[in-house]
DNA sequence: AGCTATTAATAAGT
DNA sequence: TACTTATTAATAGCT
């Protein structure tokens, strides 16, 4: 249909190309037209030139993503749906172990203990029991470690005050500043003094101390808080 | 093109609307092909009859699926990438708080403490402190409820024993059974006895009892395992 | 973008 | 449903 037969394969001249691909394009959009109007019947036609160029037809009765949903409901072939689903289920798992993950913290909080039996309570108390050794033991090493180092600074800081003294003394043949020793309220002892004092009487200072927060899923957390159990 | 021009407009027959639908939906097919060819064009066309039958054509360089998702990139109408996304985000933002209320736990198991000072240790032991005299407290409660329970059992048994002697003495004139009283050793105080004893030695008695596992996501937690931690 | 000779599609009939 | 064919429609090559 045209000055002469043409061969069904690729036009080379990229002009004539683009030409032939506008006619064409246009015919077939209203064929498609057609069919639509003349048989009742729904079409979706999605197509892109050689250059990327976009064109589109549905039928006006529908429009392209819901022939697409048909589609897929037509061949069975609806990856996105199981990935959906995958996601879906993967979700409410998560869900579902936050959940318990979060009971378990109440339980070792001491809360919504009334679903445990003898054995599980003390299975419990004895975990909990250990739990507490552990962090007294870490938190007087933190302490000590602390302490150890105040003293080095503090023992280095002295030594180099003393030299300057002699230093001093050497060069105006008469002493100068003495170094105010270990009355300090501030000194190195006072950390330990503190925690100690915090445990052995079982205040709340801590406890109390820090106010309700939002849920700090970033970094430390506060241990007298209910933020991740509501999060 | 035929016998004589139609109006384009909907066929009544259903026999000729049919035979049209077919003969027209052949030569857009072949269109489609042809212009896929000729102008190295990507090409997707879905259609359903008004009887509901569906026709497909892609070009071979291509699939209607991954056409559909172009078509989307262009057009921008993209409603399941969105919702994908906002699934992704949540599933993210659960594994998060899954993380932190897992290493939680572990901290309130007295491990992981490295990243804590001494404040957020001082509270953490605190905390824990006071979920172990929770802890200690409904077991013994839960203990002493079982144990009146049985007592009152036993007294009934006791009760009715006696009676029952009474009246066999009042029918046959002479003493019959006599009954086993209290240093039978499953008498109703061996449960806080062993509870106590447990608890009093720190023995492990619980804790290697029950060997590890599979995640118990679904009722009573084993607070001597891992599990929940490693889901 | 128009023109038109020519081929292709197809409506109606078989 | 398939084939035929008169007729209309699409379009290749040109301007």
């Amino acid at each position: 249909m045209g000055r002469g037969k043409i061969e069904i394969k690729k036009i080379e001249n990229p002009t004539n190309r683009q030409v032939t691909y506008s006619k064409r394009r246009q015919g077939i959009m209203k064929k498609a037209k057609e069919l639509t109007v003349l048989c009742d019947a729904e079409v979706s036609i999605v197509m892109f030139s050689s250059t990327g160029k976009f064109a589109e037809y549905c039928s006006p009765s529908s429009d392209t993503k819901s022939m697409f949903d048909r589609y897929q409901q037509m061949t069975g072939i609806d990856l996105w749906h199981s990935q959906y689903e995958r996601m879906q289920s993967n979700l409410n798992h998560l869900k579902e172990i936050n959940h318990n993950l979060r009971r378990e913290i109440r339980q070792r909080m001491g809360e919504e203990l009334d679903g445990l039996n003898i054995d599980e309570l003390r299975g419990l108390e004895q975990n909990v029991d250990e739990a507490l050794k552990l962090v007294r033991q870490r938190k007087y090493h933190v302490i000590t470690t602390q302490t150890d180092t105040y003293k080095k600074k503090l023992k280095n800081s002295h030594e180099a005050h003393q030299h300057l003294l002699r230093e001093l003394e050497m060069r105006e043949g008469q002493p100068a500043y003495g170094f105010m020793d270990n009355n300090d309220p501030n000194n190195y002892e006072c950390a330990i003094d503190l925690a100690n004092a915090a445990a052995a009487t079982g205040s709340h200072v801590y406890a109390y101390r820090v106010q309700p927060n939002q849920p700090n899923l970033h970094g430390i957390m506060a241990y007298n808080s209910n933020d991740l159990r509501l999060a």
